[in-house]
RNA sequence: GGGCGGUUAGCUCAGUUGGUUAGAGUACUACCUUGACAUGGUAGGGGUCAUUGGUUCGAGUCCAUUACCGCCCACCA
């Protein structure tokens, strides 16, 4: 056996395993129908992406989940790919363009399709080099791209499918527009930005009077599109104006005076101009009165033809000039401050101008009516629950999907326009005629190839063909989604909509919301901050077991991880720890053969060994339990003290205690320990998936397995959890401790050998003393330990009083006494105040009416020990 | 503005249907280079459970209120 280093040498292990697991296809899946299967996507990360701790941290919980389930014996498919992801990835090839002075429209369309495949193929899915890495036992042999083949086409199946139901329409609608980017972008791309402006005051007259209604507005250049007046029905300022019509400024142009609730009174002058065309909230009141809407600017963001005077303006340049040609035509009332919200492109940064434009929608109503049902009905359940809700509010005002994207990037919709009679087509395939046809210049959003990848990843293509599709069938539904919360109703809500569409099925029966990872303040990671952490740096500084460890330990249900640079030792200790006792055992093992000495051939199970496997199997049901409920901290925690105070503290130090009285049954011993320790490395493995496998090939070596993932994890025994033995073993570890605790408060060296009297009544307690007397002694370093029932000395002792034992400690001449009834003086004012409350409790009439019996009686059991207790320290006082 | 979470030791979190003197890890302090591990061992100090009020024999736990933090939705011209 070879020479085990001190430390794990995670630099050259982690590579190692990690081809070990590829090349030889280790969690490559195929049906099985004999075997219960476990399947997961992973939501695809864009194909521009870099792996992050939100990455991290999500993929790490996937591993987890996939590595357990197969180890109990599922058939485990984890199917890994990317996301084209329209908008980032075509602007970051925009932008290596700009570097040489060029621009998409130079190269054209289809040239520029190219050059974007070209960088995929040469820098993107860095991030799935880097899912290798943190050792995610995905499928490679499933591996997808949302703009495959195979996946393109179910894209354009499903729109086609859609646009033949009269679920796709063509409307125009207000979008919010990038004019940087010249395209719409959806809600989820915009931010805002708290900005200050100015607050116009306008004079709009009357059509036949001298009077007028004045407006307030923060865009007076848009007044070009108005096509009404509002007010709220219940101002009575603006009675007299019901029904009149105001004219507008510069086209002098009549327009009518409106009621709508939608005006708040309180704001600016209780009076606001419509245009529907230019604001969101403006069109829906149009649309409630039946106003038409006009455009007035241009795609990039100028002021049209309509404008006369200001056409070609640009708006900041337009708004100044209009300003300036009210106030002389004595029309602007006053200017005020404003600090409002605008909102704001985030990939350009542009200001988002709604624009009125001819986009494809998908109405969604009626899709998700049966995505509520299934979550509501519980087929799909959310972890942390509460997004339930929040999906609920979220499907029952469901707005309409606008699906394309003014983009290059991504999958063209399947629509033709005839050239001359401007017919539309809509199928999968071009129109045979193709010379006479435009195809629709726009691409369709990326959620649109997302919200079918469950469906799609394991071959479905809505036809026949589905139904012997064994790998689909197999396959779908998926057992568990981790995503993060963001993206509820971008991806989540939708799949769900896309899979009882397409299959009537559920896409998946468990959504998992991982935490968003912050930084140590609380703070979003972001590169602006500059609080962010560099996630592959740290796993090549700590190791990738240590940062896995450590996030998941980190992550709460429903909660933020705080995370840090400094709390990886947490991970990190705990794999060196790990490591240290695997070490250990197996030096001790090669010890002990060549030590060669007979071994007993008949070996009775003592306390310490049922002790600890009803410590292993508590610990092993707790994290089964914690993992069927999402609460990975508490699984990982679990775990962690089980491996350190259980197994490290106690078990192994026992042990060398064990072996070193009774050598005739070493081998016996470290053999019963060493599979104790090869269960520890398996129910680990899910988390620390290189040290475990690494450990694991050190202990079993030359016996041929392949590797520990696929090993079994046992079912935990709850016949062998016994509660009994677990409680008389905190008896004896109080002991220790307490003893330990007499020595260092009276200045005794834990080394000094001392000797020590227990006194107790309790023929129990005494023999489960008797049994543990020599370990209570190499544990505590005493030369004597006397138990007995009465004792008196003449010869100083530093005393303690632990549950029915009380403990003298001979101090041969270095006693002191203060310190010592000072402790106990303290121990004593404790307990009696503690007692003066259960006196209280048990003297209230109130008390003993109402609780219950089995209350009462633990009361009093309560009280009895601990009068028991006090008599005994007093005792020692005298 | 609407909705949803959270607030327990310096920090990160547990705390079951209300019923011990509220627990753990970490950080801190002291001691220990004991033949796996100083990325270690042993022990110790540290909390009026955010506020106020209520229900109850009994509240960290249930109800209400306020404050602060966070998230989601909407975005007011």
């Amino acid at each position: 056996m070879n020479e085990i280093p001190k430390n794990f040498d995670y630099k050259s292990s982690e590579l190692k395993w990690q081809e070990f697991w590829e090349n030889n296809k280790l969690y490559e899946s195929k049906p099985n129908p004999v075997k219960k299967k476990f399947s997961v996507v992973i939501p695809p990360p864009n194909v521009t992406g870099i792996l992050h701790f939100g990455h991290m941290l999500n993929n790490t919980i996937q591993d987890i989940y996939c590595r357990w389930k197969r180890m109990k014996g599922f058939e485990v498919c984890w199917v890994p790919g990317m996301d084209h992801a329209g908008i980032a990835t075509q602007v970051m090839v925009e932008k290596e363009l700009a570097k040489q002075g060029k621009t998409k429209y130079d190269l054209g369309r289809e040239e520029f399709i190219k050059l974007v495949w070209q960088w995929k193929e040469k820098n993107g899915g860095t991030i799935l080099k880097q899912l290798r890495k943190l050792g995610a036992s995905v499928d490679w042999s499933k591996e997808r791209f949302t703009l495959d083949d195979v996946l393109s086409l179910n894209v354009k199946k499903v729109f086609v499918d859609l646009y033949k139901k009269g679920l796709i329409y063509r409307g125009n609608r207000i979008v919010n527009w990038d004019p940087a980017s010249q395209t719409a972008v959806s809600d989820d791309e915009i931010f805002y930005e708290e900005k200050n402006d100015k607050l116009y005051f306008i004079k709009y007259k009357l059509e036949d009077s001298d009077d007028y209604i004045p407006i307030a507005t923060t865009r007076p250049e848009t007044l070009f599109g108005d096509t009404a007046v509002a007010v709220n029905p219940e101002d009575q300022r603006f009675k007299q104006f019901k029904n009149k019509k105001v004219i507008l400024p510069f086209l002098n142009k009549l327009i009518p005076v409106i009621e709508d609730d939608y005006v708040d009174k309180e704001f600016g002058t209780g009076a606001l101009k419509i245009t529907p065309a230019h604001d969101l909230n403006d069109f829906e009141v149009g649309k409630r009165h039946n106003l038409e809407a006009i455009t007035v600017l241009s795609k990039d963001s100028k002021l049209n033809e309509l404008a006369g005077e200001f056409s070609g303006l640009e708006i900041i340049e337009a708004r100044k000039k209009i300003v300036k040609r009210l106030k002389e035509m004595d029309l602007l009332i006053k200017i005020e401050d404003l600090t409002h919200n605008v909102a704001v492109s985030e990939r350009t940064k542009a200001v988002i101008e709604p624009y009125l434009s001819e986009q494809w929608f998908v109405s969604m109503k009626q899709l998700a009516q049966p995505a509520l049902r299934v979550v509501k009905e519980g087929e799909i359940k959310f972890f942390p629950e509460r997004y339930e809700k929040v999906y609920y509010h979220w499907m029952e005002n469901i707005r309409d999907w606008c699906i394309s994207r003014q983009l290059w990037w991504g999958h063209q919709i399947p629509i033709w326009y005839h050239k001359e009679t401007g017919e539309i087509y809509c199928e999968t395939d071009p129109p045979a005629d193709i010379q006479n046809w435009n195809q629709d210049e726009d691409v369709l959003d990326t959620w649109f190839s997302s919200w079918l990848w469950p469906l799609s990843v394991f071959g479905w293509e809505n036809s026949e063909k589905d139904a012997t599709n064994e790998t689909l069938n197999y396959y779908y539904p998926t057992d568990f989604l981790s995503t993060a919360p963001e993206i509820i109703f971008l991806w989540v809500a939708r799949m769900i909509m896309a899979g009882m569409e397409y299959t009537g099925k559920i896409p998946f029966s468990e959504v998992y919301f991982h935490s968003t990872v912050r930084d140590g303040k609380g703070l979003k990671m972001s590169k602006s901050l500059g609080n962010f952490s560099d996630a592959i740096e740290l796993m090549d500084k700590y190791g990738t077991d240590a940062m896995r460890f450590t996030i998941v330990y980190l992550a709460p249900l429903g909660n933020d991880v705080l995370f840090e640079e400094e709390k990886t030792q947490i991970g990190r200790n705990f794999v060196t720890k790990l490591w240290n006792a695997g070490r250990f055992l197996i030096m001790m093992k090669e010890k002990i053969s060549e030590d060669n000495i007979e071994q007993n051939k008949s070996y009775n199970a003592d306390l310490i060994d049922v002790w600890i496997e009803s410590r292993y199997n508590s610990s092993l049901a707790d994290a089964e339990k914690f993992l069927s409920e999402y609460r990975l901290n508490e699984y990982s925690k679990a775990l962690y003290n089980f491996v350190w105070s259980d197994f490290c503290d106690w078990y192994i130090e026992l042990l060398k205690i064990k072996i070193a009285n009774s050598p005739e049954n070493a081998v016996r011993i470290i053999d019963t320990a060493l599979n104790y320790y090869e269960n520890i490395l398996k129910t680990l493995h899910p988390v620390i998936p290189y040290v475990t496998e690494e450990l694991w090939h050190s202990i079993r070596e030359g016996r041929g397995e392949q590797s520990i993932s696929l090993e079994r994890i046992s079912e935990s025994d709850k016949g062998n959890i016994d509660q009994k033995t677990e409680d008389d073993f905190e008896k004896i570890k109080e002991i220790v401790t307490a003893i330990r605790n007499l020595k260092i408060n009276n200045g005794i060296k834990a080394s000094l050998p001392s000797d020590v009297t227990l006194v107790s009544n309790s023929d129990e307690s005494k023999v489960l003393l008797n049994l543990f007397s020599n370990y209570v002694m190499k544990l505590c370093s005493l030369k004597n330990l006397n138990i007995t029932e009465k004792f008196t000395s003449e010869k100083e002792f530093a005393t303690a009083v632990i549950s029915n034992f009380e403990i003298y400690l001979s101090l041969e001449g270095t006693l002191n006494i203060e310190k010592q009834s000072e402790k106990v003086n303290k121990e004593i004012a404790n307990l009696t105040m503690y007692i003066v409350g259960l006196n209280k409790k048990l003297n209230n009439e109130n008390f003993l009416q109402k609780a219950s019996a089995e209350v009462i009686a633990k009361e009093k059991e309560k009280q009895s020990e601990a009068n028991n207790k006090l008599e005994k320290l007093q005792k020692l006082i005298i």
